[in-house]
DNA sequence: CTGTGATTTCAGAAATTACTGAAACTAATG
DNA sequence: CATTAGTTTCAGTAATTTCTGAAATCACAG
C-alpha cells in the first residue's frame, strides 16, 4: 500500500509515541496503520507498507491482539489472516489506559502494599520512612480506586463531564 | 548509608517504574532514595548508597531538578550540594503528570495538527483516513484542555472530586 | 497422507539507551 | 594565586531492547 504524507506522518509520531509508553516502534506502527486503514489487512501488506520483517509484523500482531486493540478476521476465499484496529478513538485509549493499568500500576500497589507492611514491621527502618512509603501507596490505592468507579460509567456521562471541564467545581462546596 | 529492605524494595520498583515511564533507572533510583529520606543528601551519599557512577549521580541529579521533582540546598557549614525531594506526594505526582504532558501530549497533538491538515489538503489521501486521524486529534484535544482546567482547581476541591469517585455523576442530568 | 501456503519461534545481529571513569572545569579558601 | 574540594562533560563501554531471517510448526485442501 502507498502511504500518503499524513499518513506517514502520524504512523511515524505513533511509533514514536509507542516506545514511550511501553511498546515497541514497531507494535505502534502497526497499530497506527490499522487504525488508519478501514479495510482489513493481512500481514504481508502491512510487512510491505511498513518496510519490517514478516516475523515481527506476526509479533507485533499478536501483542496488539493481547491489548486488545486489534482484532482477527477473515475475508472470504482467502485463508490468510486479516486484522482490523478498533475504530472508535475512546474505545482505544480505553484500552490503552487500561492496559497500562493492569501491566504498571497494579503491580505497583501490590510493591507498595508489601513495602509499607514490611516498613512497619520492621523495627531497624525509621517510622518517618514507613510514613512517606504509607502516603505513597494510599496515593495510588486512591487513584487507582477512583480511576476503577469513574470507568465504569456510561459513556455520555463520562463525554459530559469532561466536556464541563473546570465547571463540576460548582458542585463542590 | 544502610538501606532497610523495605527501602531497597521501594527504590528498586520505582526504578523499574523510571523506565517505563521515561526516565531512566538510575534517575528513578535516585529520586526514590531522596523522597524517602527527609534530610538532605549529597552526591556522595548517593552514590555510595546506590552504587552508581558519581557522574551518573550529577546528571541524575540534573534532570531530577528539570522535573522539579528536587531542590538544591546547602548545609551550614559544608561546601556541598545537597539535595531534597519533594515530600508531598500529590506535588509529586502533579509534577511528573506536568513533565509527561509537555514532554510527550504537547509535540503529540502538533503533530496531530499537521497531520490533519496535511490530509484534508492533500487530494490524494481518503477522506475516511482524514477523518480517522481528525477523530484522533479531537481527542487529545479534548482530553489535553480537560486536564489543563482541572488542574487548576485548588487542589481540596480535586481532592474532594476524588474521594466522590462515581459520585459526580448524579450532576450529569 | 501429502503438499502447499500461512504463521510462529528463536538465536543471533543491529540499534538504542544507559553507565562509567578519566579529564576538564568551577569556585571557595588560605 | 595556588590549592583543594566539588561538579560536570564526554568518549568509550556495557546493557538492554528490538528486529531479522532461517527453520520449525501448523492447518487445510486434495
Amino acid at each position: 500500500m502507498k502511504l500518503s504524507t499524513s499518513m506517514e506522518r502520524f504512523i511515524l509520531h505513533w511509533g514514536e509515541m509507542g516506545s514511550r509508553w511501553g511498546v515497541s516502534r514497531s507494535v505502534a506502527q502497526v497499530h497506527a496503520l490499522l487504525y488508519l486503514t478501514s479495510e482489513p489487512l493481512h500481514a504481508d501488506e502491512i510487512t510491505d507498507t511498513l518496510s519490517i520483517a514478516r516475523s515481527n509484523v506476526s509479533m507485533c500482531l499478536k501483542e496488539l491482539q493481547g491489548w486488545g486493540l486489534i482484532k482477527m478476521t477473515h475475508v472470504m476465499g482467502d485463508r490468510r489472516d486479516h486484522f482490523r484496529a478498533e475504530q472508535d478513538v475512546w474505545e482505544v485509549m480505553t484500552r490503552i489506559v487500561e492496559g497500562r493499568k493492569e501491566r504498571e500500576f497494579d503491580p505497583l500497589l501490590i510493591t507498595l502494599q508489601r513495602c509499607q507492611e514490611e516498613a512497619r514491621a520492621d523495627s531497624t527502618t525509621d517510622p518517618a520512612v514507613a510514613q512517606r512509603i504509607g502516603a505513597m501507596h494510599d496515593f495510588v490505592h486512591d487513584m487507582t480506586s477512583w480511576y476503577d468507579q469513574v470507568r465504569k460509567l456510561p459513556r455520555p456521562v463520562i463525554t459530559k463531564l469532561m466536556t464541563m471541564g473546570a465547571k463540576v467545581a460548582r458542585f463542590v462546596s
